[in-house]
DNA sequence: CGTGATCTTGACCGAATGGTCAAAGAATAA
DNA sequence: TTATTCTTTGACCATTCGGTCAAGATCACG
Protein backbone atom coordinates (compact mmCIF):
# COMPACT_ATOMS: atom_id res chain seq x y z
CA UNK A 1 0.00 0.00 0.00
CA UNK A 2 1.68 3.34 -1.47
CA UNK A 3 1.01 5.97 0.83
CA UNK A 4 2.48 8.91 -1.28
CA UNK A 5 5.27 10.71 -0.80
CA UNK A 6 6.58 10.97 3.06
CA UNK A 7 5.41 13.92 4.87
CA UNK A 8 6.84 17.04 5.42
CA UNK A 9 7.89 18.13 8.85
CA UNK A 10 5.58 21.25 8.48
CA UNK A 11 2.61 18.73 7.03
CA UNK A 12 2.85 16.18 10.05
CA UNK A 13 2.66 19.49 11.99
CA UNK A 14 -0.40 21.08 11.03
CA UNK A 15 -1.94 17.64 10.17
CA UNK A 16 -1.93 16.80 13.61
CA UNK A 17 -2.66 20.16 14.40
CA UNK A 18 -6.28 20.20 12.52
CA UNK A 19 -6.71 16.73 13.44
CA UNK A 20 -6.48 17.58 17.09
CA UNK A 21 -8.36 21.37 17.37
CA UNK A 22 -11.06 18.89 14.94
CA UNK A 23 -11.48 16.17 17.89
CA UNK A 24 -11.92 18.93 20.61
CA UNK A 25 -14.42 21.21 18.27
CA UNK A 26 -16.48 18.20 16.61
CA UNK A 27 -16.26 16.43 20.19
CA UNK A 28 -18.04 19.12 21.93
CA UNK A 29 -20.45 20.91 18.72
CA UNK A 30 -21.10 17.66 17.11
CA UNK A 31 -20.41 17.47 13.07
CA UNK A 32 -23.33 20.08 11.97
CA UNK A 33 -22.14 22.50 15.26
CA UNK A 34 -18.42 22.72 14.08
CA UNK A 35 -17.49 25.13 11.50
CA UNK A 36 -14.50 24.60 8.77
CA UNK A 37 -12.99 28.74 10.36
CA UNK A 38 -13.80 27.15 13.99
CA UNK A 39 -11.42 24.05 13.49
CA UNK A 40 -9.29 26.21 11.99
CA UNK A 41 -9.16 29.20 14.16
CA UNK A 42 -8.13 26.09 17.31
CA UNK A 43 -5.74 24.32 15.00
CA UNK A 44 -4.09 28.08 14.96
CA UNK A 45 -4.55 28.08 10.94
CA UNK A 46 -6.70 30.14 8.06
CA UNK A 47 -9.49 28.33 6.70
CA UNK A 48 -7.74 28.51 3.02
CA UNK A 49 -4.64 26.92 4.84
CA UNK A 50 -6.46 24.14 6.76
CA UNK A 51 -8.48 23.05 3.15
CA UNK A 52 -5.14 23.06 1.68
CA UNK A 53 -4.87 19.64 4.16
CA UNK A 54 -7.89 18.33 3.86
CA UNK A 55 -10.09 18.36 0.92
CA UNK A 56 -13.41 19.23 3.04
CA UNK A 57 -14.87 19.13 6.20
CA UNK A 58 -16.25 15.86 6.19
CA UNK A 59 -12.68 14.01 5.53
CA UNK A 60 -11.07 15.90 8.72
CA UNK A 61 -14.27 14.11 10.45
CA UNK A 62 -13.75 11.06 8.47
CA UNK A 63 -10.01 10.91 9.47
CA UNK A 64 -10.84 10.84 12.74
CA UNK A 65 -13.70 8.48 12.41
CA UNK A 66 -11.18 6.13 11.07
CA UNK A 67 -8.86 6.07 13.44
CA UNK A 68 -11.14 6.21 16.28
CA UNK A 69 -13.13 2.72 16.11
CA UNK A 70 -9.63 0.46 16.46
CA UNK A 71 -8.83 2.71 19.59
CA UNK A 72 -12.29 1.99 20.98
CA UNK A 73 -12.63 -1.62 20.50
CA UNK A 74 -8.75 -2.69 21.55
CA UNK A 75 -9.98 -3.00 25.16
CA UNK A 76 -12.55 -5.97 23.90
CA UNK A 77 -10.22 -7.10 21.43
CA UNK A 78 -7.70 -7.75 24.45
CA UNK A 79 -10.33 -9.81 26.24
CA UNK A 80 -8.57 -13.58 26.32
CA UNK A 81 -10.56 -16.82 26.37
CA UNK A 82 -8.09 -18.41 28.08
CA UNK A 83 -7.73 -15.69 31.12
CA UNK A 84 -9.79 -15.58 34.21
CA UNK A 85 -13.27 -14.76 33.44
CA UNK A 86 -13.82 -12.77 36.13
CA UNK A 87 -10.21 -10.97 35.92
CA UNK A 88 -10.61 -10.68 32.38
CA UNK A 89 -14.23 -8.56 32.35
CA UNK A 90 -13.25 -6.55 35.15
CA UNK A 91 -9.73 -5.41 33.58
CA UNK A 92 -12.15 -4.72 30.10
CA UNK A 93 -14.33 -2.67 32.30
CA UNK A 94 -11.39 -0.87 34.29
CA UNK A 95 -9.80 -0.36 30.92
CA UNK A 96 -12.73 1.07 29.46
CA UNK A 97 -13.18 3.59 32.33
CA UNK A 98 -9.98 4.57 32.13
CA UNK A 99 -10.94 5.64 28.66
CA UNK A 100 -13.88 7.75 29.70
CA UNK A 101 -11.15 10.26 32.10
CA UNK A 102 -8.60 9.97 29.03
CA UNK A 103 -10.26 10.03 25.87
CA UNK A 104 -13.45 11.59 26.71
CA UNK A 105 -13.37 13.46 23.59
CA UNK A 106 -12.96 10.39 21.44
CA UNK A 107 -16.18 9.22 23.82
CA UNK A 108 -18.34 12.01 22.67
CA UNK A 109 -17.64 12.22 19.18
CA UNK A 110 -18.67 8.04 18.99
CA UNK A 111 -21.96 9.26 20.62
CA UNK A 112 -22.28 11.99 18.44
CA UNK A 113 -22.10 9.75 15.63
CA UNK A 114 -23.94 7.08 16.55
CA UNK A 115 -27.22 9.52 18.32
CA UNK A 116 -27.36 10.94 14.85
CA UNK A 117 -27.38 7.38 13.71
CA UNK A 118 -24.38 6.31 12.99
CA UNK A 119 -24.56 7.90 9.24
CA UNK A 120 -20.97 7.39 8.55
CA UNK A 121 -19.56 4.05 10.48
CA UNK A 122 -22.88 2.09 9.76
CA UNK A 123 -21.15 0.15 7.67
CA UNK A 124 -18.30 -0.31 10.32
CA UNK A 125 -21.11 -1.48 13.04
CA UNK A 126 -22.34 -4.46 11.27
CA UNK A 127 -19.55 -5.20 10.10
CA UNK A 128 -16.34 -5.09 12.41
CA UNK A 129 -18.01 -4.25 15.26
CA UNK A 130 -20.90 -7.37 15.40
CA UNK A 131 -18.03 -9.84 14.04
CA UNK A 132 -15.80 -8.81 16.91
CA UNK A 133 -18.96 -8.78 19.70
CA UNK A 134 -20.14 -12.16 17.96
CA UNK A 135 -16.47 -13.77 18.91
CA UNK A 136 -16.24 -12.14 22.42
CA UNK A 137 -19.53 -12.90 23.15
CA UNK A 138 -19.81 -16.54 22.36
CA UNK A 139 -16.52 -16.79 24.68
CA UNK A 140 -18.38 -15.07 27.65
CA UNK A 141 -21.36 -17.67 26.55
CA UNK A 142 -18.90 -20.19 26.74
CA UNK A 143 -17.58 -18.75 30.28
CA UNK A 144 -21.20 -18.99 31.33
CA UNK A 145 -21.76 -23.05 30.19
CA UNK A 146 -18.55 -23.75 32.16
CA UNK A 147 -20.08 -22.26 35.43
CA UNK A 148 -16.93 -19.74 35.70
CA UNK A 149 -19.57 -17.10 35.40
CA UNK A 150 -22.88 -15.99 36.55
CA UNK A 151 -25.66 -16.81 33.56
CA UNK A 152 -26.32 -13.40 31.92
CA UNK A 153 -26.67 -12.43 27.78
CA UNK A 154 -23.49 -11.86 26.78
CA UNK A 155 -24.33 -9.26 24.45
CA UNK A 156 -26.31 -7.45 26.91
CA UNK A 157 -23.18 -7.87 29.10
CA UNK A 158 -20.99 -5.82 26.66
CA UNK A 159 -24.22 -3.51 26.31
CA UNK A 160 -23.90 -2.90 30.12
CA UNK A 161 -20.45 -2.08 30.41
CA UNK A 162 -20.25 0.05 27.08
CA UNK A 163 -22.93 1.97 28.64
CA UNK A 164 -21.79 2.17 32.16
CA UNK A 165 -18.14 2.93 31.36
CA UNK A 166 -18.98 5.69 28.22
CA UNK A 167 -21.69 7.14 30.62
CA UNK A 168 -19.12 8.55 32.51
CA UNK A 169 -17.95 10.66 29.47
CA UNK A 170 -20.37 11.22 27.54
CA UNK A 171 -22.39 12.41 30.81
CA UNK A 172 -19.62 14.14 32.81
CA UNK A 173 -21.61 17.34 32.66
CA UNK A 174 -24.49 16.07 34.53
CA UNK A 175 -22.59 13.58 36.54
CA UNK A 176 -20.81 16.65 38.44
CA UNK A 177 -23.61 18.80 38.36
CA UNK A 178 -25.21 16.43 40.60
CA UNK A 179 -22.09 15.02 42.31
CA UNK A 180 -21.56 18.93 43.10
CA UNK A 181 -18.05 19.50 44.76
CA UNK A 182 -17.27 15.73 44.60
CA UNK A 183 -14.91 14.26 41.21
CA UNK A 184 -17.32 11.80 39.50
CA UNK A 185 -13.95 9.36 38.90
CA UNK A 186 -13.02 9.18 42.36
CA UNK A 187 -15.87 6.63 43.73
CA UNK A 188 -16.57 5.62 39.53
CA UNK A 189 -13.53 2.69 39.56
CA UNK A 190 -14.61 1.05 42.81
CA UNK A 191 -18.83 1.35 41.92
CA UNK A 192 -17.89 -0.39 38.60
CA UNK A 193 -16.36 -3.10 40.11
CA UNK A 194 -18.42 -3.90 42.71
CA UNK A 195 -21.21 -4.10 40.53
CA UNK A 196 -19.68 -6.04 37.97
CA UNK A 197 -18.38 -8.21 40.21
CA UNK A 198 -21.64 -9.44 42.04
CA UNK A 199 -23.32 -9.77 38.74
CA UNK A 200 -20.76 -12.34 37.61
CA UNK A 201 -19.71 -13.81 40.61
CA UNK A 202 -21.47 -17.46 40.23
CA UNK A 203 -23.78 -18.34 42.90
CA UNK A 204 -21.58 -20.39 45.84
CA UNK A 205 -22.23 -24.20 45.20
CA UNK A 206 -22.30 -26.86 47.33
CA UNK B 1 -49.85 32.62 36.32
CA UNK B 2 -52.02 34.20 33.49
CA UNK B 3 -51.27 32.37 30.28
CA UNK B 4 -52.72 34.83 28.28
CA UNK B 5 -55.90 34.25 25.92
CA UNK B 6 -57.18 30.89 25.36
CA UNK B 7 -56.03 29.29 22.08
CA UNK B 8 -57.68 28.84 19.56
CA UNK B 9 -58.23 25.03 17.80
CA UNK B 10 -55.77 26.06 14.82
CA UNK B 11 -53.15 27.37 17.46
CA UNK B 12 -53.80 23.87 19.81
CA UNK B 13 -53.61 21.74 16.64
CA UNK B 14 -50.25 23.66 14.92
CA UNK B 15 -48.60 24.16 18.07
CA UNK B 16 -48.71 20.46 18.89
CA UNK B 17 -47.72 19.55 15.17
CA UNK B 18 -44.91 21.99 15.26
CA UNK B 19 -43.75 20.23 18.93
CA UNK B 20 -44.39 16.47 17.85
CA UNK B 21 -42.46 17.53 13.88
CA UNK B 22 -39.37 19.39 16.31
CA UNK B 23 -39.32 16.40 18.10
CA UNK B 24 -38.27 14.11 15.19
CA UNK B 25 -35.77 16.34 14.05
CA UNK B 26 -33.66 17.76 16.77
CA UNK B 27 -33.57 14.63 18.12
CA UNK B 28 -32.60 12.92 14.99
CA UNK B 29 -30.00 15.46 13.98
CA UNK B 30 -29.21 17.75 16.93
CA UNK B 31 -29.84 21.81 17.34
CA UNK B 32 -27.70 22.67 14.81
CA UNK B 33 -28.48 19.67 12.53
CA UNK B 34 -31.96 20.59 12.42
CA UNK B 35 -33.56 23.23 10.46
CA UNK B 36 -36.13 25.55 10.76
CA UNK B 37 -37.31 24.54 7.00
CA UNK B 38 -36.88 21.07 7.69
CA UNK B 39 -39.71 21.24 11.05
CA UNK B 40 -41.39 23.33 8.61
CA UNK B 41 -41.97 20.72 6.47
CA UNK B 42 -42.39 17.72 8.93
CA UNK B 43 -45.12 19.63 10.81
CA UNK B 44 -46.84 20.61 7.08
CA UNK B 45 -46.51 23.96 7.52
CA UNK B 46 -44.50 26.94 5.10
CA UNK B 47 -41.40 28.54 7.36
CA UNK B 48 -42.99 31.62 7.90
CA UNK B 49 -45.97 29.55 9.44
CA UNK B 50 -43.71 27.97 11.94
CA UNK B 51 -42.29 31.36 12.54
CA UNK B 52 -45.90 32.72 13.56
CA UNK B 53 -46.30 30.48 16.10
CA UNK B 54 -42.36 30.04 18.00
CA UNK B 55 -40.66 33.09 17.33
CA UNK B 56 -37.53 31.18 16.58
CA UNK B 57 -35.84 27.94 16.19
CA UNK B 58 -34.00 27.92 19.76
CA UNK B 59 -37.65 28.73 21.15
CA UNK B 60 -39.07 25.83 19.88
CA UNK B 61 -36.49 23.69 21.29
CA UNK B 62 -36.63 25.71 24.63
CA UNK B 63 -40.39 24.25 24.63
CA UNK B 64 -39.27 21.16 24.00
CA UNK B 65 -36.33 20.47 26.71
CA UNK B 66 -39.10 22.57 28.92
CA UNK B 67 -41.63 19.88 28.92
CA UNK B 68 -39.34 17.35 28.68
CA UNK B 69 -37.30 17.41 32.05
CA UNK B 70 -40.21 16.81 34.21
CA UNK B 71 -41.30 13.90 32.01
CA UNK B 72 -37.66 12.65 32.42
CA UNK B 73 -37.59 12.98 36.35
CA UNK B 74 -41.13 11.83 37.01
CA UNK B 75 -39.83 7.93 37.54
CA UNK B 76 -36.99 9.08 40.02
CA UNK B 77 -39.85 10.98 41.67
CA UNK B 78 -42.01 8.27 42.43
CA UNK B 79 -39.63 6.25 44.21
CA UNK B 80 -41.56 5.31 47.62
CA UNK B 81 -39.11 6.25 50.58
CA UNK B 82 -41.73 3.95 52.65
CA UNK B 83 -41.97 0.80 49.80
CA UNK B 84 -40.00 -2.09 49.72
CA UNK B 85 -36.75 -1.20 48.77
CA UNK B 86 -35.56 -4.00 46.03
CA UNK B 87 -38.78 -3.03 44.13
CA UNK B 88 -39.10 0.19 44.32
CA UNK B 89 -35.34 0.16 42.68
CA UNK B 90 -36.25 -2.28 40.39
CA UNK B 91 -39.84 -1.00 39.71
CA UNK B 92 -37.83 2.62 38.70
CA UNK B 93 -35.52 0.36 36.51
CA UNK B 94 -38.35 -1.26 34.60
CA UNK B 95 -39.78 2.84 34.47
CA UNK B 96 -36.68 4.23 32.84
CA UNK B 97 -36.05 1.18 30.31
CA UNK B 98 -40.01 1.37 29.64
CA UNK B 99 -39.31 5.14 28.65
CA UNK B 100 -36.40 4.00 26.45
CA UNK B 101 -38.74 2.01 24.09
CA UNK B 102 -41.60 4.16 24.28
CA UNK B 103 -39.99 8.03 24.11
CA UNK B 104 -36.36 7.26 21.91
CA UNK B 105 -36.71 10.33 20.52
CA UNK B 106 -36.89 12.40 24.05
CA UNK B 107 -33.94 10.00 25.25
CA UNK B 108 -32.10 11.25 22.29
CA UNK B 109 -32.97 15.14 22.44
CA UNK B 110 -31.89 15.07 26.23
CA UNK B 111 -28.52 13.48 25.45
CA UNK B 112 -27.63 15.68 22.79
CA UNK B 113 -28.07 18.44 24.80
CA UNK B 114 -25.97 16.89 27.41
CA UNK B 115 -23.25 15.65 24.97
CA UNK B 116 -22.90 19.62 24.06
CA UNK B 117 -22.28 20.52 27.59
CA UNK B 118 -25.61 21.48 28.93
CA UNK B 119 -25.74 24.70 27.48
CA UNK B 120 -29.52 25.40 27.75
CA UNK B 121 -30.37 23.41 30.88
CA UNK B 122 -27.23 23.24 32.78
CA UNK B 123 -28.97 25.79 35.29
CA UNK B 124 -31.83 22.67 35.90
CA UNK B 125 -29.03 20.35 36.31
CA UNK B 126 -27.48 22.12 38.93
CA UNK B 127 -30.86 23.06 40.53
CA UNK B 128 -33.93 20.82 40.41
CA UNK B 129 -32.57 17.68 39.16
CA UNK B 130 -29.69 17.99 42.06
CA UNK B 131 -32.22 18.44 44.80
CA UNK B 132 -34.03 15.44 43.94
CA UNK B 133 -30.93 13.46 43.16
CA UNK B 134 -29.40 14.58 46.39
CA UNK B 135 -33.27 13.73 48.15
CA UNK B 136 -33.36 10.12 46.83
CA UNK B 137 -29.79 9.50 47.60
CA UNK B 138 -30.53 10.00 50.99
CA UNK B 139 -33.16 7.15 50.85
CA UNK B 140 -31.65 4.88 49.15
CA UNK B 141 -28.43 5.48 52.09
CA UNK B 142 -31.03 5.15 54.58
CA UNK B 143 -31.53 1.42 52.90
CA UNK B 144 -27.86 0.36 53.14
CA UNK B 145 -27.56 1.79 56.45
CA UNK B 146 -30.27 -0.43 57.17
CA UNK B 147 -28.63 -3.32 55.73
CA UNK B 148 -31.75 -3.57 53.55
CA UNK B 149 -30.07 -3.36 50.32
CA UNK B 150 -26.42 -4.14 49.65
CA UNK B 151 -23.79 -1.63 50.07
CA UNK B 152 -22.71 1.30 47.33
CA UNK B 153 -22.47 4.44 46.31
CA UNK B 154 -26.38 5.47 46.01
CA UNK B 155 -25.49 8.06 43.39
CA UNK B 156 -23.32 5.88 41.17
CA UNK B 157 -26.32 3.42 41.50
CA UNK B 158 -28.66 5.91 40.20
CA UNK B 159 -26.10 7.16 37.69
CA UNK B 160 -25.42 3.26 36.56
CA UNK B 161 -29.62 2.88 35.89
CA UNK B 162 -29.45 6.21 34.20
CA UNK B 163 -26.73 5.06 32.22
CA UNK B 164 -27.84 1.44 31.51
CA UNK B 165 -31.54 2.15 30.48
CA UNK B 166 -31.17 5.24 28.50
CA UNK B 167 -28.36 3.36 26.54
CA UNK B 168 -31.20 1.04 25.34
CA UNK B 169 -32.64 4.43 23.60
CA UNK B 170 -29.33 6.67 22.57
CA UNK B 171 -27.45 3.64 21.42
CA UNK B 172 -30.14 1.63 19.55
CA UNK B 173 -28.26 1.94 16.09
CA UNK B 174 -25.56 0.23 17.60
CA UNK B 175 -27.34 -2.11 19.46
CA UNK B 176 -29.06 -3.15 16.67
CA UNK B 177 -26.37 -3.51 14.59
CA UNK B 178 -24.72 -6.02 17.04
CA UNK B 179 -27.32 -8.05 17.99
CA UNK B 180 -28.32 -8.45 14.20
CA UNK B 181 -32.04 -9.70 14.14
CA UNK B 182 -32.86 -9.87 17.55
CA UNK B 183 -34.64 -6.88 18.78
CA UNK B 184 -32.70 -4.92 21.70
CA UNK B 185 -35.67 -5.05 23.73
CA UNK B 186 -36.13 -8.43 23.78
CA UNK B 187 -34.13 -9.41 26.67
CA UNK B 188 -33.05 -5.80 27.77
CA UNK B 189 -36.14 -6.03 30.67
CA UNK B 190 -34.69 -9.41 31.73
CA UNK B 191 -30.85 -8.24 31.60
CA UNK B 192 -31.29 -5.06 34.01
CA UNK B 193 -33.48 -7.03 36.03
CA UNK B 194 -30.69 -9.24 36.75
CA UNK B 195 -28.04 -6.74 36.73
CA UNK B 196 -29.47 -4.50 39.46
CA UNK B 197 -31.27 -7.43 41.48
CA UNK B 198 -27.79 -9.24 41.78
CA UNK B 199 -26.82 -5.47 42.70
CA UNK B 200 -28.89 -4.50 44.91
CA UNK B 201 -29.44 -8.18 47.01
CA UNK B 202 -27.72 -8.12 50.47
CA UNK B 203 -25.64 -10.83 51.24
CA UNK B 204 -27.14 -13.42 52.62
CA UNK B 205 -26.35 -13.32 56.76
CA UNK B 206 -26.68 -15.69 58.89
C1' DC C 1 22.77 31.97 -4.10
C1' DG C 2 18.66 30.70 -7.30
C1' DT C 3 15.09 27.79 -8.57
C1' DG C 4 11.39 24.78 -8.04
C1' DA C 5 8.28 22.85 -4.68
C1' DT C 6 5.74 23.69 -0.69
C1' DC C 7 2.97 26.57 2.17
C1' DT C 8 -0.11 30.58 3.26
C1' DT C 9 -3.58 33.99 2.59
C1' DG C 10 -6.99 37.82 1.15
C1' DA C 11 -10.62 38.10 -1.69
C1' DC C 12 -14.31 35.97 -3.45
C1' DC C 13 -18.41 32.71 -4.67
C1' DG C 14 -22.72 30.08 -4.36
C1' DA C 15 -25.73 27.79 -1.41
C1' DA C 16 -28.04 27.26 2.87
C1' DT C 17 -30.12 29.21 6.74
C1' DG C 18 -32.65 31.99 10.33
C1' DG C 19 -35.67 35.37 10.17
C1' DT C 20 -38.82 39.55 8.33
C1' DC C 21 -42.74 41.75 6.13
C1' DA C 22 -46.57 43.23 3.67
C1' DA C 23 -50.37 41.61 1.79
C1' DA C 24 -53.64 38.01 0.74
C1' DG C 25 -56.85 34.40 2.63
C1' DA C 26 -59.73 32.12 6.15
C1' DA C 27 -62.37 32.14 10.28
C1' DT C 28 -65.42 34.48 13.45
C1' DA C 29 -68.59 37.35 15.74
C1' DA C 30 -71.85 41.38 15.26
C1' DT D 1 -73.17 40.81 5.37
C1' DT D 2 -69.56 43.10 7.27
C1' DA D 3 -65.93 44.37 10.28
C1' DT D 4 -62.36 42.30 12.80
C1' DT D 5 -59.20 39.16 14.11
C1' DC D 6 -56.52 35.19 13.13
C1' DT D 7 -53.82 32.52 9.79
C1' DT D 8 -50.95 31.73 5.71
C1' DT D 9 -47.64 32.75 2.24
C1' DG D 10 -44.35 34.50 -1.56
C1' DA D 11 -40.76 37.39 -1.83
C1' DC D 12 -37.02 39.09 0.29
C1' DC D 13 -32.83 40.09 3.42
C1' DA D 14 -28.51 39.53 6.08
C1' DT D 15 -25.49 36.31 7.71
C1' DT D 16 -23.04 32.17 7.91
C1' DC D 17 -20.76 28.55 5.92
C1' DG D 18 -18.17 25.30 2.94
C1' DG D 19 -15.17 25.78 -0.51
C1' DT D 20 -12.17 28.03 -4.55
C1' DC D 21 -8.46 30.60 -6.60
C1' DA D 22 -4.67 33.26 -7.89
C1' DA D 23 -0.96 35.40 -6.12
C1' DG D 24 2.43 35.94 -2.74
C1' DA D 25 5.59 34.07 1.01
C1' DT D 26 8.54 30.53 2.61
C1' DC D 27 11.27 26.53 2.45
C1' DA D 28 14.49 22.81 0.63
C1' DC D 29 18.12 21.82 -2.08
C1' DG D 30 21.56 21.93 -5.90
Amino acid sequence: MDTGPAPTRIQARNRAAILEAALDVFSAQGFRGATVDGIAAAAGLSKPNLLYYFPSKEAIHDALLAGLLDLWLAPLRALDPHGDPLEELLAYVHRKLEMSRELPRESRLFANEILQGAPRIGQALEGELKALVDEKAAVIAGWVAQGRIAPLHPRHLIFSIWSLTQHYADFDVQNRAVLGDEDPFTHAPAFVDTLFRRLLTPPATG
